[in-house]
RNA sequence: GCGAGAGUGGCGGAACUGGCAGACGCGCUAGACUUAGGAUCUAGUGGGCAACCGUGGGGGUUCAACUCCCCCCUCUCGCACCA
């Protein structure tokens, strides 16, 4: 009697078995080339959910693959460990962040060990454990050093709720990227790190990642948003004054009519001074400027502005043009200040209208239909330039240029390169981070902390009221401190730092997680650097991946590191999906709250909703616990991998699961029937000796290995891998039935099976191994390679095809000639028939595949 | 508006450089076994009685188009008063 499938019992057995003799342990073998397979690590939230799952499993079929290709794989797991739940869980349940936080990483290690993945735990990180923030500060340090690290008042996003400051990337559609409110602002003195000076690279090393999803390229390269033109200087009447605008349609600048400025522009106090406009502007910038910026910078907000009293004058007409300030205008972008070209920008346009300000036309389309008189909105594409004085018909294009060429040679403005992307400000006055190391001496000024003081230990014992600004405040024993340069009495900053910048060289730690001297051992940096394959959500597409590219660059630029670009090949998962159920009355409900499709509480009927993103607060979520007891970890796996290509959105089916258990269930009873015929079986295959049935099956093998492999190295689509596995069990327990298939070949088939099979379901793949009475894992066994000779056939089915229509199938020998399948096809009965009495205009013969005759 | 991606049976999805559309799985139908269980096994399953018709719609290239080109529609994601 065979043994029943029970993945209760032999899971949690290999996965003793893999960490006994080490099986995944990271070694640098300068023998071996070497392969980094990374997935995001996840913040400890308490339990995994089935997005971390998909991750993790597509990350470990990559690994498990590369180790059996023989690659020195280095495939490790860790814990983004910092950041603000842990703080909430410590103001409203009173559990100290660092408590909570090493019982989340607990329990959710427990779950991921579950899902037997082969990391390597010795390289195991928490980026709250002192000796992995110390090599912030340290990398803090150097930057502060080099000038990328600043710090500077200004205009910051501030989350009331969480009471800290977000950097740009952070805020989602005017609120806050983890609690949703709506984001203000605040002037704050802060600490940045520039960014803007690797915008270029950051931008120019977009072309050269092939590896990467070209939706995440464009994200990036949309956020840092580069824009090419020219700063211009435009005199303000009657004083010494300029205001520099940025545009990027110099070849406009004869119909600049008036200037635009931001309310915050410097210029607006000076230039409303002791004019009657006074009052009336201040009142209008105080205003706006209390106005929320998301407010005002949305979509279709109602232009408004007020006229300043004072005149720039147009470089080129020499006409005075008004300048206004201007709601729409953004200190933040440029200089702050705009020349209007009503004519040529929609939103001038619209302006001018307003304010019944001059409009000059001065592109013309390129068929010259243009009129002031005829034009409903601005022209904004290009043409060829009039009213345009000695530029006066040149293209767009070329205008800019020459126009340019004008302005350097006269010293009225300069050709300049314009960024959307803004320092990356990282104060957070929070607790649980990084504490910035930076003392505040009164003699001294900014101090930073020696080297030999890191790490600066945030300290055990404070007070998690949720009021008012960071706990750190209140910590007399942090706050206050001795000034390391003059040993005066000095403060603390009390900042930490964006749990981004921890994500952002966590892949450089791993590489020599316990190294206690340095951030990473550059040698062992060297070796598995960079990241081979990254994998993880869409939503890490411009933050954490432009951080990551940012600092790679910094710490290269230190001399630490020699490589450009962090992450060679990355794979963004796509999200895990299930059904929405909803009862009118009752709101979302979960499967088990519905009864023959009626609400279980007021018996109305169910709304079957969209298929949305797996969240609790739908309750279409599957727990991977759950589906891990009741079906073992390889069924789970399976069905994550077998539902979707990776990329794509996974619709989670409960349906769907049973059938990779019935799946794996099948492959079980296969490999148990057939275990004793085969076990001692020793003999090579003679292709040639051979029937046709054992030639049938030997072929099917090998096109497996083939197809399998083939799925992996493009791209990863493992459900079309998957399915060719299906397939060939399919052809073993339906094709061997009535033949008796000689017991090598039968023998061949099944190792092949279970051998393809381990890198997606290991556990029961390791059991069957054994089975079949082989010592050791089947991890050990190379990645098998197909043979040619076994696919090749000697007979092909070749189609034949009238006017590009499927009309019949013969079999004819492969490599059959030209004449010889004319011959063929044209001598077939049906296509006999179909073609009698037509004339044949021609006959396309493709080798071995198919006749087309055209009548 | 700009950028990226997608649209194929009842459903998830296959079809790689143009060459048998619908692999594989789910669901469904019929049957078998059975201590009548949401278990297992076997067969069938795009539409149409049929000739034939079928990959969002319309044109085109080609002996041949899900695949290439042009136009349009729909959906998803990202960005958006960026000068």
């Amino acid at each position: 009697m065979e043994k029943k499938y029970t993945p209760k019992e032999m899971e949690p057995k290999w996965q003793g078995y893999w960490e006994n003799k080490k099986l995944f342990t990271a070694k640098e073998d300068p023998k071996k080339r070497k392969y980094y397979c990374l997935e995001m690590f996840p913040y400890p939230s308490g339990r995994i959910h089935m997005g971390h799952v998909r991750n993790y499993v597509i990350g470990d079929v990559i690994a498990r693959y590369k180790m059996m290709q023989g690659f020195s794989v280095i495939h490790p797991m860790g814990w983004d460990a910092f950041g603000m739940p842990a703080e909430n869980a410590a103001i409203e349940k009173g559990i100290h962040p660092a408590k909570w936080t090493y019982e989340n990483i607990a329990n959710m290690k427990a779950q991921i060990k579950k899902l037997g993945l082969s990391y390597d735990w010795n390289r195991e990180v928490a980026t709250c454990d002192e000796d992995y923030y110390k090599w912030n500060q340290w990398l803090f340090l150097k930057m502060y050093e080099k000038g990328i690290a600043y710090k500077k008042r200004s205009f910051v996003n501030w989350c009331p709720s969480c009471e800290t400051v977000l950097a740009n990337e952070q805020v989602e559609d005017g609120s806050c990227w983890r609690c949703s409110s709506i984001v203000g602002q605040k002037e704050l003195e802060q600490w940045f790190f520039k960014i803007t000076d690797y915008a270029e690279e950051l931008l120019s090393c977009t072309e050269k990642l092939p590896g990467w999803p070209e939706n995440v390229l464009a994200m990036q390269r949309n956020w840092i948003g580069r824009s090419t033109g020219a700063e211009i200087d435009f005199k303000i009447a009657g004083t010494n004054e300029k205001i520099t605008v940025f545009t990027t349609r110099q070849d406009t600048l004869f119909g600049a009519t008036f200037m635009s400025i931001a309310p915050e522009h410097p210029l607006v106090k000076k230039l409303i001074k002791g004019k009657k406009t006074e009052k009336e502007v201040m009142a209008f910038v105080e205003r706006i400027m209390h106005e929320d910026k998301i407010m005002r910078t949305a979509e279709g907000m109602e232009k408004e502005g007020i006229f300043t009293g004072a005149y720039a004058i147009n470089p080129m007409t020499k006409k005075e043009m008004p300048i206004w300030v201007a709601n729409f205008v953004l200190m933040e972008y440029g200089t702050g200040a705009v020349m209007a070209v009503p004519c040529h920008d929609t939103r001038d346009f619209a302006f001018a209208k307003k304010y019944n300000l001059p409009i000059q036309l001065v592109i013309q389309n390129p068929v010259g239909t243009l009129t002031l008189d005829n034009m409903k909105d601005a022209y904004v594409d290009e043409g060829y330039l009039i009213n345009s004085g000695e530029f006066n018909n040149l293209k767009t294009a070329e205008a800019k240029e020459r126009i340019a060429d004008y302005l350097e040679k006269e010293g009225m403005g300069k050709r300049s390169i314009n960024y959307r992307l803004r320092d990356w400000g990282i104060s957070r006055q929070r607790y649980w981070g990084t504490p910035i190391p930076i003392i505040y001496c009164d003699k001294c000024g900014t101090v930073t902390v020696p080297e030999k003081d890191l790490p600066v230990k945030l300290p055990k014992d404070v007070a998690f009221t949720g009021k008012g600004a960071s706990p750190l405040l209140d910590a007399k024993g942090f706050v206050d401190v001795k000034c390391p340069k003059c040993n005066g009495s000095a403060k603390r900053e009390t900042d930490t730092m964006d749990t981004f910048v921890d994500s952002s060289w966590y892949f450089l730690r791993y590489t020599s997680a316990k190294d206690d001297t340095r951030p990473f051992d550059p040698e062992k940096v060297k070796y598995w650097m960079p990241v081979d394959q990254y994998i993880g959500g869409i939503e890490h597409a411009v933050m954490h991946l432009l951080y990551s590219r940012f600092f790679t660059k910094v710490i290269r630029d230190l001399g630490l590191i020699k490589i450009d670009e962090p992450f060679t090949n990355l794979l963004t998962q796509g999200m895990v999906c299930k059904e929405t159920l909803r009862c009118p009355e009752h709101g979302w409900l979960f499967p088990e709250d519905v009864k023959d499709n009626r609400c279980a509480t007021c018996g109305k009927e169910v709304e079957r909703g969209r298929v949305e993103k797996m969240s609790k607060s739908k309750k279409n979520v599957v727990d991977p616990d759950k589906l891990i007891d009741n079906y073992g970890a390889d069924t789970v796996r399976l069905f994550s991998l077998f539902a979707a290509p990776p990329e794509k959105y996974l619709e989670w089916s409960d349906q769907g699961v049973d059938g990779a258990w019935r799946f794996l269930s099948r492959v079980w009873v296969l490999v148990q029937k057939n275990s004793d015929i085969i076990k001692d079986v020793k003999g090579k295959i003679e292709i040639s000796e051979l029937d046709s049935a054992e030639r049938g099956l030997y072929r099917k093998t090998h096109l497996t290995i083939k197809k399998v492999t083939e799925d992996i190295e493009r791209d990863f689509h493992f459900n079309t891998a998957i399915a060719a596995m299906m397939e060939l069990v399919n052809e073993i327990s339906g094709g061997s039935e009535g033949k008796v298939v000689q017991a090598e070949v039968l023998k061949a088939a099944l190792e092949t099976l279970i051998i393809l099979l381990s890198p997606f379901a290991p556990h029961i793949s390791e059991e069957l191994w054994s089975v079949l009475g082989n010592k050791g894992s089947v991890m050990d066994i190379p990645w098998p390679k197909y043979n040619e000779g076994a696919i090749k056939t000697e007979d092909v089915l070749i189609v034949i095809q009238i006017n590009g229509k499927l009309r019949g199938k013969i079999t004819l020998s492969a490599g059959a000639a030209e004449d010889e399948v004319k011959k063929g096809a044209l001598e077939d009965e049906r296509i006999k028939e179909l073609i009698a009495g037509k004339a044949i205009r021609k006959v396309i013969v493709v080798k071995d595949k198919l006749v087309n005759i055209v009548v």
